[in-house]
RNA sequence: GCGGGUGUAGCUCAGUUGGUAGAGCGUCAGCUUCCCAAGCUGAAUGUCGGGAGUUCGAGCCUCCUCACCCGCUCCA
């Protein structure tokens, strides 16, 4: 891909912070690590690509695979959430997993998948020697190693094999690790915590202990009964959440990409457990669909079903999984991550279910099919701040031949500023007219009202952060009632009347052209 | 968390053996300018990533630390 390998992500990074998209957060002190602030024209491609799902997901006249209208509901839930929540989706389970590094052999592992073979003879006791569980090869060096160092030949009956959780500090400093030779190069065991802890109220004990939600997809299944209790909707039917959600990643990486807080746009689709496979189909294309549509419709963008074998915990009985990908710079010639299509079958509804205490009687009715049952859900989970930065990198176009040497292709709906607008020269009557045309219309859209400097730079300045129309007064204006419109990508120039400038950009904007 | 690299103005970079921090571009102001970073004049802008140490004196040497990049690892 010649397109990609021309696209450095330095340059990007360059360029978003230069022009006020994005910046380290609290920069001033040194920043920190795996947090971004979005500046003024960020926040608006941000709010743009926000405002494009939600419009088009929760707002949206779309017929699903049954030949109905898609009906799908917004609910805004909070960040801190009753702890149980947690416990309830697995995430206090499966993001609490103590971590062993290997000094020498710089790998890490799980520590409750570490065990350690030793003697039953107290003897010769003094030395362990670990292996993975079910590694059977492990298991073999482990026993090899031993007998070498016991110097003898050993029955089955005088061998223990102990985990290596349940070791003291000093046993574990006289265990050879896995991949090595020599004793005392495994750490102490670690916690990652994934989730980000905090307390709630002034006295900070473990009962007033609580997280900030490392997904927004909770709320949603937590409130589902209010909903199907309050809004009338019937299944299938989805609850759409934006919203901000907190990783404790070991390693943030690639700018935007891993960051320790981000925001999700989720829904949760809930089904007819009959109906899982097509409606999963369906969402997966319409959501690939989506991503095109908003400007990735490139080569760049990918849509891969996952294998068997990458399924979370969730979707393993279901009809699968799928993962809409983009190639970033980073991860070119492979892909990262933008959104996800899941059938998590009804895994979440029944874990609250059980956990919440009420049980069965948490089914829901179906009056149609005269049946009560945990719906299924398909969820399309795709991430703001990825979607973003894919857009940049999608934008971002090298172009040696104009002054500011890059532009950002943009499309005019995700834009952050619609049109300049500038009078050719601050003189004439010129600079009166464009502020007038620059009140009529920025009620209605971003547009940057600019009178200084040559007309060159001012075109330069609107390229590089991706304005796709610049409006130009000239000194015939005052007589014919018209401006200059240029457009970003091929530079050229139509004449429109003042009085049309409103109903072009709605066109261009919001029109299907 | 490990290994390697980087860090001087908004950006790109210079900065001598350790001796008063600079340039270009951009930004801003004024003039000029009738269509693509033009020209002229002027101005603002530095915790030299941060802290400690060595030294009469540190952007430069030493140690610690932070952030970013690359490679591992991790990514329910």
């Amino acid at each position: 891909m010649t397109e990609t390998t021309t696209k450095r992500m330095e340059d990007i990074v360059g360029l978003c912070r230069r022009r006020g998209f994005i910046f380290q957060s609290s920069e001033i002190y040194g920043g920190i690590n795996g947090f971004w602030d979005y500046g003024p024209y960020g926040s608006e491609l941000k709010r743009n690509l926000k405002n494009a799902w939600w419009e088009d997901i929760v707002h949206g006249d779309v017929v699903g695979p049954t030949g109905d209208p898609v009906r799908i509901v917004g609910v805004d839930c909070t960040i801190i959430m009753n702890p149980k929540t947690w416990v309830a989706s697995g995430h206090v389970g499966g993001f609490n997993d103590p971590m062993v590094d290997c000094r020498e052999s710089k790998s890490r592992y799980r520590a409750d998948h570490i065990l350690c073979l030793g003697t039953t003879d107290q003897a010769d006791a003094g030395r362990l020697f670990a292996f993975l569980e079910g590694d059977e090869d492990g298991l073999a060096r482990a026993r090899k190693m031993l007998e070498k160092y016991v110097k003898r030949t050993l029955e089955d009956e005088e061998l223990a094999t102990r985990a290596f959780m349940e070791l003291s500090a000093e046993e574990r400093t006289t265990t050879v690790g896995p991949d090595v030779k020599d004793p005392g190069t495994l750490t102490e065991p670690r916690m990652f915590n994934l989730m980000f802890e905090t307390y709630c109220g002034a006295i900070r004990d473990e009962d007033s202990k609580a997280y900030l939600r490392p997904e927004t997809a909770q709320g949603i299944f937590t409130n589902f009964h209010n909903v199907v209790d309050s809004s009338r909707v019937k299944v299938p039917f989805g609850i759409a959440q934006i919203g901000k959600a907190f990783r404790n990643e070991v390693t943030p990486r690639n700018f935007i990409f891993r960051s320790r807080e981000f925001e999700q746009m989720e829904i949760e689709f809930f089904i007819h457990p009959s109906e899982a496979e097509s409606w999963y189909a369906w969402w997966r294309d319409q959501r690939y669909a989506w991503w095109k549509s908003i400007g990735l419709a490139g080569d760049n963008l990918i849509l891969r079903e996952h294998d068997q074998d990458e399924l979370a915990h969730y979707a393993k009985e279901g009809a699968g999984t799928s993962d809409i990908e983009y190639r970033f710079p980073f991860t070119a010639p492979g892909f990262g991550e933008l959104e996800g299509v899941a059938h998590r079958s009804d895994y979440d509804l029944r874990q609250h279910a059980e956990h919440c205490g009420k049980g069965e009687k948490m089914r829901y009715f179906d009056q149609a099919r005269n049946e009560r049952y945990f719906p299924h859900v398909i969820e399309p989970s795709a991430g703001a701040d990825r979607g973003a930065l894919a857009l940049l990198c999608e934008a971002y176009t090298p172009d040696e031949s104009r002054a500011s040497k890059v532009y950002m292709n943009f499309d005019p709906r995700v834009a952050p500023v619609k049109a300049g607008i500038f009078p050719l020269v601050a003189k004439d009557g010129m600079p009166e007219i464009a502020e007038k045309l620059h009140r009529e219309i920025r009620r209605r859209h971003v547009v940057e009202m600019d009178a200084k400097q040559s007309i060159g730079k001012r075109y330069a300045r609107m390229d590089e952060c991706g304005t796709p129309y610049c409006i130009t007064i000239d000194g015939d204006t005052s007589s014919d009632q018209a401006v200059t419109i240029r457009e970003r990508n091929t530079q050229s120039q139509e004449r429109v009347s003042l009085n049309k400038v409103a109903a072009f950009l709605d066109d261009k904007i919001h029109g299907d052209g």
